[in-house]
DNA sequence: TAGTGGTCTAGACCACGTA
DNA sequence: ACGTGGTCTAGACCACTAG
């Protein structure tokens, strides 16, 4: 029964299969496909091992199961662009660029009315509160203007700025964190286009962060970059597979 | 040795438990966790069944296992942000507006020479060419200029467009397709400042999007809107879990 | 009632890494 | 040599859905 070609592993060998069909078009989203015992003959192997084959392919998205009805095609999920710089000194490095801090305002304050509201703090609480120019190459990146609830990073104060970012310190922090971010194309003040170097009659690309955990909101940022800048790149993929 | 709280499934509860060990830190990223024969003990079940609870966590990002080491908790990945809207028809509908086209030009071509060289097609080779003007609750939302390769979308001529995007459709096709998109904030020219019917002084936001696959370059948009919208959202997690 | 998937077991053999 | 995870089996019982 044990054929040669077996060190490829049964299981991978079922769940290509069964991949192969979808992505051919042969079996289309919605479909009926093939049940368990059936797969057991074609395969001649064990419940468990198609089983198992189908398990995996219904985590990666492929298959939606219905315990007494049968196993179907998943309808195509969503696609979404995902962005993944979302660390300027992860996104320079990553450009081989040579990078550079000015910071032009680090403090631990009363939060203003409003601060505290976004924050869903009580009046009066502390805010940790930074200004930041990144530089790449010497020229001006990004201006980040940064809100965090000290609770969060206590040693807020005391980081060494030049080698990491307040944003990927906050989230190598316990327990992973969730967020939500918008982008809009505003002109910026004239300090921020001047700080930023923005060319005249050039908009500036608006970033607004918001990150938040079980406990709290966590951190609220601003960040700009001029508009004549390469700009976010982004990929875009199915948002099961 | 079946006790009545049995109900919940053992796979669950063991992987349940190593997801909370991992998200309160008491198992750290690069830990050493129990091995299968350990947990097998404490939990007094099979050791198949510990062995797939581990495998449902390393599929799902939290788990990395070495055969002849043991079992590691995963280093967290990447941050990444999610645009989920990338279909003008689904956006609107999800905000519950009312969706209108109109088709300023819809076209099928000879490509430009850059055009040509950008979807590495010879020269002459045909495209298909649309601009479209979309409309939320009868005001200008995104203006769309997109480049098809004919190939990948035979009847483009004859799509309904009151009712789905190009995009949308093209998603459809199989195979899956891949794509890149980037972000800018320009100003935009006079004509298109006056379609999008832009309030003076205010940028718009740019989306220029490629999409292929394994046959070749599929397609070609530039997305533009008023900087005055309420901008993209989107949605910040991990790049595993 | 017959067929589906969901779960679990107790044993087996393997390749791999560590010591 | 020993322990690790990776794989597979042949059987079992369950809950669910269909005809």
């Amino acid at each position: 029964m044990i054929k040669p070609e077996m060190r490829s592993g049964m299981r991978d060998r079922i769940a290509d299969y069964v991949v192969a069909r979808i992505t051919s078009g042969e079996w289309s989203p919605g479909d009926l496909i093939p049940s368990e015992s059936a797969l057991t003959g074609i395969f001649g192997v064990s419940r468990m091992t198609v089983h198992h084959a189908m398990r995996d392919l219904t985590l990666r998205g492929f298959l939606v199961r219905r315990s007494g009805s049968g196993t179907f095609v998943a309808e195509p999920g969503a696609y979404v662009a995902e962005y993944a710089q979302l660390d300027v000194i992860a996104e320079i490095a990553a450009r081989k660029g040579r990078y550079r801090v000015e910071v032009l305002t680090r403090e631990l304050r009363q939060a203003a009315p409003d601060e505290a509201q976004s924050f869903d703090l009580k009046d009066g609480a502390k805010l940790f509160h930074a200004a930041i120019l990144h530089y790449e190459n010497d020229a001006p990146l990004e201006l980040e203007d940064r809100l965090i609830d000290p609770r969060f990073l206590p040693d807020a104060m005391a980081i060494d700025l030049s080698s990491q970012t307040l944003f990927s310190r906050l989230m190598l922090v316990r327990p992973p964190r969730e967020g939500a971010e918008t982008v809009r194309a505003v002109f910026g003040s004239e300090a921020e286009r001047r700080l930023l170097a923005v060319a005249d009659g050039v908009p500036c690309l608006e970033l607004a962060r918001k990150t938040w955990c079980a406990e709290g909101t966590v951190t609220i940022a601003r960040m700009l970059r001029s508009g004549d800048s390469r700009g976010m790149v982004g990929r875009i993929r199915m948002s099961n597979a």
